[in-house]
DNA sequence: AGGCGCTTGTGAAGAGGTGCACAAATCGCG
DNA sequence: CGCGATTTGTGCACCTCTTCACAAGCGCCT
């Protein structure tokens, strides 16, 4: 029920796309689906029922079921999902397929972290270039990769061919950088600097900012707080956040 | 500086407090938001209409002018909203007035540049202790600040008056830690650690997860890339995304 | 003083996401 | 071979969030 895509003529159409419109908070989740499911796998698991992969994620089943209903029925109805086909299925989906290229600006304290974190290489994505706008940080070699001066971006990015574009330079830097990388033909950023970055139609911003989770969890700490010098009441009424048990 | 607010009295009972039980999506702007007026404040601005604060903050304006409206009314019809007021007002509602401190688990790759990181000084928190359970790091000193073996964690966190934990360790740790925090009566976690944390009910735990937010960027990549793929038709119409001017 | 332009605050409609509850489907077993 | 246990996939109701559109309010200018 999710073949018809169009029955027109895309000649090339043929095996992996079907493109299923997915909603945006789905595509959220897929990722940490992914995860619980390697680590499944890592354990001999073979199949896993949705009630299992929910609490491994950190979800709802019902809604797990829901989000996986919209890649297609890659279950079986009373034994569960074929762990090794999810993943490719969902690796498939997001793209994870062919190894992704990032160009990682800004080599500063964060930057410095980011290029070492070993995260990013072991869930498929390579980093294949640095750079930065300081000269005295032009030539440091980090993890075995060299720092390149910004200026080199428009030349480096198309020889590497870099899908994704990180920018962890400081805020006033940051836009400057954002149209040098959507110059080159890179339309997907993530955003470490703390400020809104404006890029034309059809180029897409992620945006993590470290301080505003801080924040956030302030908040709920200092509405924890209120509450409990309350007495009695609406207290103990409206707490429940993560996962329990 | 918690009032309680009146069970039935729907009236603005007293002067600051209020709680008004913000929703949470306006609870994760707010943040935001402050960063934008900061940004105007620092530019010599008295004022600011919704519309040209939305734009600073990358956010539609009428969004913007409801979300500080559950504030309170703090702007002025025909003229806008008065900057320094309205931090201060945001400020206090995010629990920001006091200065708060966090424990950074984990020091690692990413952790170092945390504890090294300046925007959390700027923006209201102390690191105030370092931790991590490999002894050759314990009493490196960063950033000032000495590393401790995590089995200190109790009696600093008293010490410190931890109120925000960060967990920057390896994820097989991860939950460990988590427990030792709650232990001493931490209520806010921020894991950077991916894996799905398990915590009692009242605990706050916020994930940022860096190769989510990439894997996320390569699904709309690979959409995109399929699209363009495609000679005619529906390439063009569903591509809305970041602001754009 | 009065009108005019500008901006806020908000009601209402719409879009999207969540979770329940259950029918449909599959397997294992007697 | 049929039955019961198990689990998926999904219709539906609820809820939150978003966006539009506009009345109410405010200051300024004449």
């Amino acid at each position: 029920m999710s073949q018809h895509r169009h029955p027109g003529a895309p000649g090339r159409a043929g095996a992996v796309p079907a493109l299923p419109d997915l909603p945006e908070a789905t595509v959220a989740r897929l990722p940490e689906y992914l995860r619980a499911l390697h680590a499944l796998a890592d354990t001999g698991h073979e199949t896993v029922s949705s009630e299992g992969l929910a609490n491994a994620a950190g979800v709802n089943s019902a809604k797990l079921r829901k989000d996986l209903s919209h890649l297609g029925s890659y279950g079986t109805r009373g034994v569960g999902y074929d762990v090794t086909l999810l993943i490719e299925q969902i690796e498939s989906v997001l793209g994870l397929t062919q190894c992704r290229s990032v160009a990682l600006v800004g080599v500063g304290n964060l930057g410095h972290a980011l290029a070492g974190y070993d995260g990013f290489a072991s869930r498929g994505f390579r980093i294949a270039a640095l750079f930065d706008a300081d000269p005295s940080r032009v030539g440091e070699e980090i993890n075995g990769l060299v720092v390149r001066h910004v200026d080199e971006l428009a030349r480096v990015a198309v020889e590497e061919s870099i899908s994704i574009g990180v920018i962890a330079t400081p805020a006033p830097a940051a836009q400057a950088v954002a149209d040098q990388l959507v110059a080159v033909g890179v339309t997907s950023i993530l955003n470490f600097a703390p400020c809104v970055l404006s890029v034309p139609e059809g180029v897409d911003v992620r945006k993590v900012d470290l301080a505003i989770e801080l924040q956030i969890l302030s908040f709920h700490e200092h509405r924890k707080a209120s509450l409990t010098a309350l007495p009695g009441g609406l207290a103990a009424t409206d707490t429940q956040e993560a996962i329990g048990t």
